[in-house]
DNA sequence: CATCTAAATGCGGATAATTCGCATTAATAT
DNA sequence: ATATTAATGCGAATTATCCGCATTTAGATG
């Protein structure tokens, strides 16, 4: 587990809880998701407390908050994954990380000084796909 | 004014002023702020009535719904718009639309069908950039 | 033009995600 | 071991967004 209580955190069962669950997420979760999750290895927190926790984390760079395409609701990863980026289905709603950014080289301009990017690409995952070629759509 | 009301969508004084306002919009606008503009050109009409306008316009594909950078609410462009992609200042939180999208060739893959894409450029705008180097931040 | 019908809006209440405040508890420096 | 500061428990408050129903309006039809 990275050492986030290095920058002056304290170390506590529940964030070392919900980094652990962040750490072994496949998907960007919502606090939700990351309540029910934390239920299950019966450690037990207030919502609210999710929610502080994941905002100081997110303050210190070491979660990214989105709202991604159709979800009007935050969800969270840690930054330390390599994948920032993430596909997303609008069939079923399943949010995939991409593990390569077609983003080149962004020039820079007197406009504007770019230090990072958010991006998502929306489709259909294979089996959505599939689905729709099936039944004549594609 | 591009007309909305071909799409079996009835015309009415609200729907006009809604999508007045977003073509006359320079950045994407929150429900909130669309109601605040609309009240100017004294067209009273409820937040409620509003985001209804604002959902139909969206499935219709001729709004889109985003969640920038740092905003946790959401805001709307007309589809119509060239730049469908923005910038955030992570400074002022000024929004500023892209002319370009950096985005190259997406080549297409068995796992997802990409029909599309959603780009956000994170970093300084040039007001906020100056103010940087001035105070020795950069 | 008058009338009719479906669709849109007014209006307010409900919902649900997120934040706030304060008392209590826990972590770490001494 | 103790003191100090930060974190959490707990529930209430806030706020964006959505829902339901009565009323009104747009636009089709005679």
């Amino acid at each position: 587990m990275k050492e986030y209580w290095k920058s002056g955190l304290k170390k506590t069962r529940q964030r070392d809880c919900i980094f652990n669950i962040l750490q072994n997420a496949k998907n960007p979760m919502t606090a939700i998701e990351i309540h029910s999750e934390a239920q299950k290895s019966s450690v037990n927190m207030w919502l609210s407390t999710i929610y502080r926790i994941l905002d100081l984390f997110t303050g210190k760079g070491l979660v990214e908050k989105n709202f991604l395409v159709g979800d009007d609701i935050a969800t969270y990863v840690l930054c330390s994954d390599m994948h920032s980026h993430f596909a997303v289905c609008v069939s079923c709603r399943k949010r995939f990380p991409m593990e390569y950014c077609p983003v080149g080289h962004v020039e820079p301009s007197g406009d504007f000084y770019v230090t990072g990017h958010k991006l998502e690409m929306v489709g259909y995952c294979k089996d959505c796909y599939i689905d729709r070629v099936k039944e004549g759509n594609i």
